[in-house]
RNA sequence: UCCCCGAUAGCUCAAUGGUAGAGCGAGCGGCUGUUAACCGCUAGGUUCUAGGUUCGAGUCCUAGUCGGGGAGCCA
């Protein structure tokens, strides 16, 4: 008989008839010696199909009932029949029953009880059979697959940018050395004159990079954005979907040392029609998991915030403020709130000054844009008043940034100035400011972090529960 | 990395410096179709690690590790 997954049996019309369903046992309720119930989960849904046992029915069923855990895996073959109880609507009637692995109840971590998220963070590897990491994965495939929808309808291309980098470029935080040179016994630049013994209190400058694998020093990105303009460049609308690295030590609930980005790039695009895409980006691929995942979502404003589901209405259903970075701090000048950091224009926002204007004073995503170029990378749009770039932040309630983006200084001559001004060499980008030389365009894009759109969608309150192995300093298991 | 808080049974947590406890889970038994079933019994501990103070430390002190909340950095 072919095996039909939980969430289709669930969805069937119970006429009694003979199916065959596989999957682990979440719980097990006996209710008499030889009669019990089997909660029988496949991951399709987050449902659980239950399984009624009776032992007069089921072959060898007193022993199985008896074998049967909280994480056995099992193959049921039975009648599926309209329930009779409240909880469900339809059940599968067991005729017979089969074993595949034994969980043993004594040392199984899974318990027929709620988990701390920190506690189900120690068992990475058993977590995915919880429903709310089953639901997570559910969540963050459709959401995964709503992005890759959004951009190919709009007919973008799907851009593999490098994972490993040779180019230090950005300064976009800490990079991960990526080497296979022996770090025990690294090579020295050679020295005539050099006052240290080989080997000894000698810095990455000493190191002789030639020998190793890409005879300079690599690292692994921070972004793919530099890489994907040159097919916005060329071949027009484009994006990259891939894991980016931050090596810094940051230690919240919204970082991660390895996430997932998002990074569109369009060509002839200024910032206003880089924020008219990111808006109605954001408010689709969230429509879509709604749409798809009604049941997990469900459940993520049961019992993760339920004030989620109203949330994601909102946005959905609201246009976005869209306020410049001068107004902004206008705004939290004149408002009246005790700010621990004083606001006063050049200032970076800090978190309370973000969390203020989003949850607070609109109650809804705020797209800050035109920020003091000394707050800025070089790559950005100098705007003509000497002062600003054309940058763009989208803050969400709660979440805080979750898009960053601009529109890309496309002036062959302010580029080079603006690497100047940010203390890097215009050599070391030779093949950025080629772009420029060469039938430059104006363009834009913006990264959107998958972890924190997450965090938006499930309520979920730390990012290290929305993927499911996060690195962070000092965790790198399993 | 900084500030604050925490670490005790499988899990969630109690325990004036003086014999280590509960609920849940697990095991066993019972129970007329249960829904985090229910009832009874049983087992389960190097109190995070290393030092220190004390007649005596789960409790006080120091350092470390890990976790949580906040901050910085950012997506």
């Amino acid at each position: 008989m072919d095996r039909i997954k939980v969430k289709l049996a669930l969805q069937a019309e119970p006429t009694g008839q003979e199916i065959e369903s596989r999957g682990w046992v979440r719980t097990k309720r006996e209710s008499k010696q030889g009669f019990g119930f089997l909660e029988l989960n496949d991951g399709s849904c987050l449902s659980n199909l239950q399984i009624v046992v009776d032992a007069s029915v089921v072959p060898d069923g007193e022993a199985l009932l008896k074998q049967i855990t909280t994480g056995t895996s099992i193959g049921v073959q039975g009648k599926l029949v309209a329930s009779p109880a409240k909880g469900q609507k339809v059940e599968l009637q067991a005729t017979r029953i089969w074993i595949y692995g034994l969980a043993d109840g004594k040392t199984y971590p899974l318990q027929k009880k709620g988990h701390s998220f920190e506690f189900l963070r120690e068992i990475a590897h058993l977590r995915p059979r919880t429903n709310s990491f089953g639901a997570m994965a559910r969540v963050r495939n459709a959401l995964c697959a709503a992005i890759h929808e959004f951009f190919q309808s709009r007919g973008f291309l799907y851009i593999h940018t490098p994972i490993i980098t040779t180019s230090d470029c950005e300064g976009a935080g800490q990079m991960f050395r990526v080497t296979t040179l022996d770090v025990a016994k690294l090579p020295r630049v050679a020295r005539s004159n050099s006052p240290l013994p080989p080997g000894e209190g000698a810095s990455a400058d000493d190191i002789d990079w030639s020998q190793d694998f890409f005879g300079k020093p690599a690292s692994l990105t921070v972004s793919g954005q530099l890489e994907v303009e040159t097919f916005a460049c060329a071949t027009g609308d484009c994006y990259t979907f891939g894991p980016t690295f931050r090596a810094e030590n940051s230690n919240t609930a919204r970082h991660l040392a390895e996430f997932w980005m998002v990074e569109p790039e369009m060509p002839f695009f200024e910032l206003v029609d880089n924020m008219g895409l990111a808006e109605t980006f954001i408010r689709t691929i969230l429509q879509q998991v709604l749409d798809r995942c009604a049941e997990d979502m469900a459940f993520f404003n049961e019992r993760i915030d339920k004030t989620v589901l109203a949330t994601l209405r909102n946005i959905i259903d609201h246009d976005f403020i869209r306020l410049p970075y001068t107004e902004a701090i206008t705004i939290l000048e004149s408002c009246g709130q005790a700010f621990e950091f004083p606001v006063k224009w050049g200032i970076d926002l800090q978190s309370e000054h973000e969390r203020f204007l989003t949850e607070q004073h609109f109650k809804q995503p705020v797209i800050l844009f035109d920020y003091p170029r000394t707050l800025k990378p070089f790559y950005m749009w100098c705007n003509d008043d000497g002062k600003t770039v054309r940058a763009m932040d989208v803050l969400v309630p709660r979440v805080g940034e979750i898009i960053g983006g601009s529109q890309r200084e496309d002036r062959y001559d302010v580029l080079v100035e603006r690497l100047k001004e940010c203390h890097l060499n215009p050599d070391d980008y030779w093949w950025y400011l080629d772009l420029r030389r060469y039938g430059s365009v104006p363009h834009a894009g913006f990264g959107l972090g998958l972890e924190r759109a997450l965090l938006l969608l499930t309520g979920m309150a730390n990012i290290r529960d929305v993927i499911a192995f996060p690195r962070t300093p000092k965790n790198a298991d399993f």
